[in-house]
Order: C-alpha cells, then sequence, then structure tokens
DNA sequence: TAGATTGTTAATCGATTAACAATC
DNA sequence: TAGATTGTTAATCGATTAACAATC
C-alpha cells in the first residue's frame, strides 16, 4: 500500500536504514530481517516494518529483506539513486573540512563550487577547488542545476547567505550557523549545531552528579 | 510546577530557546516573549511555554520574560553554566576543523585534548594543542575529570573508540562517524552525520521535480 | 482599570508498540 | 509441513495545539 503522506520522522530515519543496509552489503550478507536490522541501530523492528510500509512491501514473510534489494529501493525512495550537484559557502576551517570530506562524493552529493566573500580568499585554492567570490554564485547555481547549498559562515553573514541562496534557487540548505533560518515554503534547511548537542547532553550529565534542574 | 520526567524531545530544545536569547541580549532587548521568541525559531509560542513549564515559571503575565533571567535560568537547566571538559578523537581534517571552532570554548566546552593513533601526527601541533597517542587518552579523561568525548574517526574506528572512551568514563559521546553506537544505559550518544540530512532533503527535492516515490 | 501574556488544562494530533493473520 | 518473518491493525503512548483563567 503506497502512502498519502510520509512523516518527516519516517523519512529522516531512511539515510540510516540505507547506511546499515550498506555495511550488510559489505559484509556480503545477502538477506537481513526487521529483527536484525532494528538490533544494529538500537530501534525497535516494528518500527522498521511500519516505516517500511509507507513506502510498499519489500521483505518475504518468513524470510526477511534482500539486503541489495532493499538498498536499492530506499536509495530509489529517497532520490540519491543519481548525483547531486551541491555550493559550499564558506572557506573557513569548517569549509576546508567540508570541502575534503569524501562522504559527499562518495554518496553522490557532489560540491561543485566553494564561495567566499573575502577577496583574500577568492581564487586560492582548497583542494581541488579555487574559492569563488561571491560574484560568481548564481552563474554556477543555474548552470549546473544546484538545489542544495552548505552554509559554512559566520552566524553574523548566514542569514544573508541563505536568502541569497533560497534567490538564487537552492532548495535544500544544510546550515551550519547557529542561526534558525525563517526560510519559504517548498525550502528544507537542516541544522548541524554540535554545541546544541553538547548543551544537550550536558543536561543529563549534570543531573547523574547528583544536582537537581 | 517542577516536573517528573522531562521529554528528551523538550530538553534538545532549550539549546535553541538559549541561542536566541543570547542574540537577543547582544541586541540589548530586555523583555521577550513567548510570541517573539517563536516567531523567531519558526516554532508555536504555546510550545515554548510548555517547554518552559516542565522547569518552572519564568515569566510575568502581562509582560514576558525577562530575556538576561530567562537565558540565565535555561543556562542553569542545562548545567552549561560551569565549564565542561572535552576529549576529541580523531586529528583528520575534521578533527582540525573541531580543534579550530571557537563556538566550543565561547560555550565552556574545553577541549583538554586531542587524541589520534597515527604515530605520523603523534606529536604535532593542531592550533594550540598538540596531537597525542591513544595510550595517554585515559590519563587525560581521569585527571581533567572529562566526562564528554567528540568521534572524529573514520567509520572504522569509531566503535573501537567509543567503546574505550566508555571504558574510561565517558557518558556523553559527540559521534561524527557514520555508524549507531549501543551505548549502555547511562551514556549519551548524539550524532551528526552531514550525509544523512542531505539525504533526508533530496527525498523532498526529488519529489517536487514531478517524480513519485 | 484595560490590555497583554503567562502557565496550565483539555483536546487534538501523531508516533510507537504489540500482536497476529497472512504467507513465504 | 513447521518455522519464521512480514505487513498491518488496533492499542498505547507521547507531543503539540488551542483555549482560557489567572494575573501582572
Amino acid at each position: 500500500m503506497i502512502r498519502a503522506h510520509v512523516p518527516d520522522i519516517v523519512v529522516g530515519r531512511l539515510p540510516i536504514y540505507l547506511r546499515v543496509l550498506n555495511y550488510l552489503l559489505a559484509e556480503g550478507r545477502q538477506i537481513t530481517s526487521s529483527q536484525e536490522l532494528g538490533d544494529r541501530l538500537g530501534i525497535s523492528s516494528a518500527q522498521i516494518r511500519k516505516d517500511l510500509s509507507h513506502f510498499g512491501e519489500f521483505g518475504k514473510q518468513g524470510t526477511g529483506y534482500d539486503v541489495r534489494y532493499l538498498r536499492d529501493q530506499i536509495e530509489r525512495i529517497l532520490h540519491v539513486d543519481r548525483d547531486w550537484n551541491v555550493v559550499l559557502i564558506g572557506a573557513g576551517d569548517l569549509g576546508h573540512a567540508l570541502a575534503h570530506y569524501h562522504r559527499f562524493a562518495e554518496n553522490r552529493f557532489n560540491i561543485v563550487g566553494v564561495f567566499d566573500n573575502d577577496p583574500n580568499k577568492i581564487g586560492k585554492p582548497l583542494g581541488k577547488f579555487v574559492i569563488r567570490g561571491m560574484d560568481e554564485l548564481e552563474q554556477v547555481i543555474r548552470e549546473q542545476n544546484v538545489k542544495m547549498g552548505i552554509i559554512a559562515v559566520p552566524a553574523a553573514a548566514a542569514r544573508e547567505v541563505a536568502r541569497t541562496l533560497i534567490d538564487y534557487g537552492i532548495t535544500a540548505l544544510l546550515n551550519y550557523a547557529p542561526i534558525t533560518i525563517i526560510a519559504p515554503v517548498g525550502v528544507r534547511v537542516q541544522y548541524i549545531d554540535p554545541v546544541a548537542r553538547l548543551q544537550h547532553m550536558a543536561y543529563y550529565i549534570g543531573k547523574e552528579n547528583g544536582e537537581e534542574s
């Protein structure tokens, strides 16, 4: 049965399923089960079966799932069975690490340009890239049909960068700056904030050290 | 009224509230409201009031919240009104960026050591640190009362690193490697996976480009 | 006082889990 | 066939929202 509307939280788990399936494949496994996947991910088998049921039927009763088939299906569902071009804005330390991060290309997210507004950086090499000025951004986005952008600039510049990217047609933003981006409908934003994650965990550690909140 | 049990999802939003309160403070604002906070964060004012109600009463009817007071209270609740020592494992590109990431120290998360198992890296400088061997890890954790660890090693090494950190008494892991860590109770794990985030968004972009799932 | 906004309750909405018929 | 595991239903659990009395 195919879904009317898939909860976003379910979509967000598919990349994790994809990852564990790729590991199973690398181990040479041909068949798996919702139980095994759940054990590896620390979630219930029921949740995995329920999540998958939003998209179709992928297993066989009594047997389980063909690892490669399920992997391929999830890639198709997520639309990651193709290349995606991505622009990276910000050529500081973070931009440097992201420009070198091999997992993007391994997963078919191809960075097609690194941009910065610092005249001292423009024209300089960064890994296999040459840092470009923001004046070239629109052209690259349009010519390479870029839909995804990574924001790796300081907080003070991030809102303006987001606005520019959206103006130029970007509809998915991965934002490393510690600001909330209020985007128009049709534009997705995901946040990466390691400080917020540490703060989240600090709540629990502090508690266990015997203090009330 | 003080809570029996605060949902984890509520705790996870406190760092975001903290962030916007700090921005308001930097703008010189003295008073705010759940409405204003919600507008800035793209969530409902009701949710903010409900979230805060798990921890006490922080506002005044008819007036709103004192920005500084609420900020201080949330810092106290999250236990981020103090320094936390953190170890960083992995001195590759990612470790390099993290070692330079000023927001950790600005938010009182102090990296007290950078570790790697590569003999060619051990002893080399990395920003203000000197890369140390894994044999020094236990001593640093115990002497500096470290409870938090950041994992920035390749996937193949990450599980073993996590196990070691937990053995040495770490109870909060920020994991950048694309693996799931099954940790014992009392140990928290947070994940940073930019590829998973891009894949999550690819689902929606692909759809809008006119394809079924 | 009049106006505004909180804190809280109750209703709604949504996600997870348990259980099991279907079936490989 | 017997055993195993899926896909799905219904029940449970939890989170969000709406509404408003309390009150500054």
